[in-house]
DNA sequence: TTGACAGTTCGACAACTATCGAACTTTAAT
DNA sequence: ATTAAAGTTCGATAGTTGTCGAACTGTCAA
């Protein structure tokens, strides 16, 4: 014991969180941009969280909150590239979500 | 114009419904049993909501709340069977939303 | 028809969330 | 050094959500 069914546990809390992210209008389409925007021309190219706030309808610090939640659900990761914030995916998040909602 | 970006607005509503739905772990694990119940021995069996009732440890106003969310989410329905509320998965929903994980 | 079980509706309440403006920090350009 | 832009932190507020108990409505079996 003591290992139990922790795994399972950890994996629903772990889908849970992800979704939750991604249940706010603004946070799914800031995933779904940064999703879209990899493998654009420039390789390794990211999102920069400027130009979220430029073209979303919400402001500054709301954007900021709602970046640090898909960070915290583990979905995107946040790297600064001189002046700006840049975002980019988890594959590693984006592939287990991708095997929850596998064909039996 | 007229049909503007609608769909992909529509579209964006639709996921993030979905995705709100699953965002609760009694919901999520109502979910998942359903999903996973379905295709066992007996065909077309479903899971009776007394069983959810009775197993998780919510009271019964909650569940029946919590199956209506997934309810207007899309995600299963519901029919009554004799005495019994019985729930199916909604697999035109699945298939959505394993659509929309699938590797670009 | 009565009783028991299945499920819903309602009102309440505590907890959480999205948003904002204001004030702050950090980074780089001049 | 100044300045300007990028981003965060804080406190407040309005709205949403999860849960419950109590009272209600079926639906079947005896």
């Amino acid at each position: 014991m003591g290992t139990r069914n922790t795994d399972t546990r950890n994996n629903q809390d772990h889908l849970c969180r992800a979704f939750k992210a991604l249940a706010n209008p603004t946070r799914l389409r800031i995933y779904q941009q940064i999703r879209d925007q990899r493998s654009g021309e420039v390789a390794d190219s990211g999102c920069k969280l400027v130009d979220f706030i430029n073209s979303l309808k919400v402001g500054a610090p709301t954007v900021s909150h709602h970046l640090k939640e898909l960070v915290n659900a583990g979905l995107i990761e946040v790297r600064r590239d001189g002046r700006f914030l840049t975002c980019y995916l988890r594959e590693d998040m984006r592939e287990e979500l991708r095997r929850f909602w596998e064909r039996t």
